[in-house]
DNA sequence: TATACTGTAATAAAAAACATTACAGTTAAT
DNA sequence: ATTAACTGTAATGTTTTTTATTACAGTATA
C-alpha cells in the first residue's frame, strides 16, 4: 500500500465537499491535484463501485458525493483503495524450515489485528470532520 | 512500507527464539528463509543498530537476541523497519488549489493517529507471545 | 596465515506504481 | 443528426521502489 491512492481518493472527496453539490469533471479535479485526468477517472470509477460517489457520463457529466459527508467515514475510503496489508508482504519461506512453515499463519492473525486497530481509528473520522479544518 | 522487511525481521527474531541462545549465522538464517545471506546481514545489521540483536564478526560469529523475548515488543520490530506511513504517500498538490494547500497538513495528523493505533496494538505483543503458538 | 564470519557498497533484475494516450460509449444541446 | 463534452477503460510506456546478487574489505578464531 505504499502508494498515493488513499491520499488521492481523500483529496477527490474533499474537493467535492468544498464544492458542495457541484458536479465536478475529471479535468477539474485533475487540475487541482496536478495529476492526469485518467488517473482521476480511474479512482472516481472505483469510488463509485464502492458507493462513495455517483458519476454521470456524457456532456455535463462528472462526479458527486453519493452520501452526505457526515455519513462517509475515512475507513470507507481506506477500504475502497486498500490492496495490501499496512505491515507489508510476507516471505515465501523454505518449506523445510519448521519455523517458516507456521510463521505466516501467525503473521496473518497479527496483520489483521493491527490493521483493524488502524481502521477503527479511521472509522471514527467522517469526511465532514476531516474537511472542517481545511475549509 | 509495501515490502517484506517487517516479515523478514520478525522471521529472523523468531528463529532466534526457536534456537535459544545459539549464535546464528546469516547463511543459516538465509537458508531457513529462502533469501540471500546478504539480505539477512543487512537486516541483522539494522536490528543491531536498533538494539534488538547483538552481532559478532569473524569466525564463529553471528547474531543473537540482545534481550529476552519477553522484553522485545513487535512495535520495536515495526519501528526498526518502518520507512513510510501505512496509509501511503501524499500527493504533491497544485499550489494554486486552496484545498490542496491544506490537505496534506490534515493528512499528516491523520496518518500519525492511525499509525499510532496500529503500533500500540503491536506494542501489546511480545516476541515471546508471538512465538508461543509457533513453537 | 587460513578459515569463517559480518558489514556494506555497487550493481542488476524484478516488481510495483504512476503517467499517458487513445478511443469507445454516453449524454446534452443545437 | 451532428457536434461537443464528458466518463470508462484498455493498452502502453516510464519511473520508482524493492529485491537479489556479487564482491570484497574488515574482523575474529584457531
Amino acid at each position: 500500500m505504499n502508494n498515493v491512492r488513499f491520499s488521492t481518493a481523500l483529496h477527490i472527496l474533499t474537493l467535492h465537499y468544498y464544492m458542495k453539490d457541484e458536479m465536478l469533471t475529471s479535468d477539474f479535479i485533475a487540475g487541482s491535484m496536478n495529476v492526469n485526468a485518467a488517473i482521476v477517472r480511474k479512482e472516481t470509477s472505483n469510488l463509485r463501485k464502492c458507493g462513495l460517489v455517483t458519476t454521470k457520463e456524457g456532456k455535463g457529466g462528472g462526479t458527486m458525493l453519493a452520501k452526505q459527508a457526515k455519513d462517509i467515514r475515512l475507513s470507507d475510503v481506506y477500504n475502497a483503495v486498500r490492496q495490501t496489508s499496512p505491515l507489508g508482504k510476507k516471505n515465501v519461506p523454505n518449506p523445510a524450515c519448521p519455523v517458516g512453515k507456521q510463521i505466516n499463519t501467525e503473521l496473518d492473525i497479527l496483520y489483521n489485528k493491527a490493521e483493524e486497530a488502524m481502521v477503527s481509528k479511521l472509522a471514527a473520522v467522517t469526511l465532514e470532520a476531516f474537511c472542517k479544518p481545511i475549509i
